[in-house]
DNA sequence: AGGAGCTACACGAG
DNA sequence: CTCGTGTAGCTCCT
C-alpha cells in the first residue's frame, strides 16, 4: 500500500525505469577484483622504485583518487587515478592568472628538500614539466621490470599532471593515471575564501576541518597560458572531494545500514554515464566537456539541496531531473564555478560551442525518455 | 610495515 | 524484495 504511493509514476522518463539503468552501471565483483589485484601490484613495485630511487621522490605517498575510489565508476573498472603525494614544508604561491586555480611556486627560503632545487627553472619557480619528466623516466625504466603484466607508459600529453600507464592482461585493458602532487601544509589562498558552500549541507564544522587540510598541487599547465612553459601548478581538491562523496549526509547515518538511503550517488553515476555515452557519439563536439564538470554541478547540487530528505532513494527520478536542470542551466549560461574557487569559471566563452551543443543533447535525451540508456550496452562501444 | 576492525558494495539464496 | 556473505579499501593501532 504504501509502496504504491511512494513509486515514482516515472513522468519524467516514461517507461524507463533509471533504477534499472543504475544496475547496469554496477562494477562487476570478479571484474573488480581482477582490475584491483593488477593494478595494485603494478602500483605497488613502482612505489618502490620511486621510493628508492636518489631521494627525491623517497617520501611519496600513495592516495586512490577519482571515480573508482569515490565508489561512483560505471560500467568497468578499467580507470584508475592514484595521485603520489609529495610533502613539501614551505611554499610561496603567487597566482598566474586571475582564475584563482593556477600559480607559481617558489621557496621563501631554501627548502628542506635538498633535492627539489635541481627543479627550479631560471626565475627560481619549481619547474612541473621537470619534476614530471624525472618521475616518468623512474617509472619507464621500472614497468620493463614487471612482468606478471604487460605495463606501457603511453605517450606524454602536452600540459597533463598525469603520467599514463596502460596495464594489459589477457582480455583486460587498464589505463592508470599516476598523478604527481605536492602537498604544503599552510592555508588555503585568498581564491578558496567563499568556495565550499557546504555549512548548510555538510555543516560549519567539517568545512572548518575540510579547510585545515593541506593543499594540494598538481603539475598542470594552464592551457590559457601563451607559452607553455612547464611552470605553473594547478590547485586540486580530489582527496576533499573523495571526503565529500564518500560521507556525503547531513545526518551521520545516511546510506548506512541502519540509516537512511538517499541517491546522491545514483543520480552522479547517472549524469556521468550519460556524458560519457554522449562523448562516445559525438567526441569532436563534445571535446570541451569533461566529467569533473558534471561532479562540480552535482557538489553545487548537493549545496543547494542539503538535506537528505531532498535526495530519498524512492525520489530517483525527480532527484536526477533537478541535478540535470541545474546542470543545464550552467550549459546554456556556459557559466559553471569551480566548486571550491568560485571565481573561476569551468565553462569559460571559449567553451560556449561544445555548451550548447551537449544543452542541446540532454534537452533531446530528456524529451524523448533516454534513449540512449535504452540502448543495449556494448563494452566494445566503450 | 602489517594487521584488526570497519564500511560499501555486489550478488546469490530464500 | 530482504538478508547473509565475501571482498576491496580505508583507518587506526602497535
Amino acid at each position: 500500500m504504501v509502496a504504491v504511493a511512494v513509486r515514482q509514476p516515472s513522468s519524467v522518463v516514461g517507461s524507463l525505469r533509471l533504477r534499472d539503468v543504475l544496475s547496469q552501471l554496477s562494477l562487476g565483483r570478479q571484474d573488480v577484483s581482477e582490475a584491483s589485484g593488477l593494478v595494485n601490484n603494478v602500483v605497488s613495485q613502482l612505489i618502490q622504485a620511486i621510493r628508492s630511487k636518489d631521494g627525491t621522490f623517497n617520501s611519496i605517498e600513495r592516495l586512490g583518487a577519482g571515480s573508482y575510489y569515490e565508489r561512483v565508476k560505471t560500467s568497468e573498472p578499467n580507470e584508475f587515478d592514484i595521485m603520489l603525494v609529495m610533502p613539501v614544508a614551505r611554499l610561496q604561491l603567487d597566482e598566474s592568472d586571475d582564475t584563482g586555480a593556477y600559480y607559481y611556486l617558489t621557496f621563501k627560503r631554501n627548502p628542506k628538500e635538498k633535492h627539489l632545487l635541481e627543479f627550479l627553472d631560471e626565475d627560481g619557480k619549481l619547474s612541473a614539466f621537470k619534476m614530471l619528466q624525472a618521475l616518468r623516466e623512474i617509472i619507464k625504466r621500472e614497468v620493463k621490470h614487471i612482468k606478471h603484466a604487460e605495463v606501457t607508459v603511453k605517450r606524454k600529453k602536452a600540459g597533463s599532471p598525469a603520467i599514463t600507464l596502460e596495464i594489459k592482461h589477457s582480455t583486460t585493458e587498464i589505463s592508470v593515471d599516476i598523478i604527481l602532487t605536492l602537498e604544503v601544509q599552510q592555508s588555503w589562498p585568498p581564491s578558496t575564501q567563499d568556495g565550499l558552500k557546504i555549512e548548510q549541507w555538510l555543516g560549519t564544522k567539517v568545512r572548518r576541518d575540510f579547510r585545515n587540510k593541506s593543499i594540494y598541487l598538481v603539475a598542470k599547465q594552464n592551457k590559457e597560458e601563451k607559452v607553455l612553459r612547464g611552470n605553473t601548478w594547478r590547485l586540486s581538491f580530489s582527496h576533499i572531494e573523495k571526503a565529500m562523496i564518500n560521507n556525503h549526509g547531513q545526518s551521520k547515518t545516511c546510506c548506512e545500514s541502519d540509516g537512511p538511503k538517499c541517491c546522491r550517488k545514483a543520480c552522479l553515476k547517472l549524469l556521468k554515464y550519460l556524458l560519457e555515452r554522449l562523448k562516445m557519439e559525438h567526441t569532436k563536439e563534445l571535446e570541451k566537456i569533461c566529467s569533473y564538470h558534471v561532479k562540480t554541478a552535482f557538489f553545487h547540487s548537493c549545496a543547494m539541496w542539503p538535506n537528505d530528505t531532498d535526495w530519498h532513494l524512492g525520489d530517483l527520478d525527480h532527484c536526477f531531473q533537478k541535478y540535470l536542470s541545474y546542470f543545464l542551466d550552467c550549459l546554456r549560461k556556459s557559466e559553471l564555478p569551480h566548486f571550491f574557487i568560485p571565481k573561476y569559471n569551468l565553462l569559460s566563452q571559449q567553451d560556449k560551442a561544445s555548451s550548447n551543443f551537449l544543452s542541446r543533447k540532454i534537452n533531446n535525451q530528456l524529451n524523448n525518455r533516454f534513449p540512449i540508456f535504452q540502448e543495449s550496452y556494448c563494452k566494445q562501444c566503450l
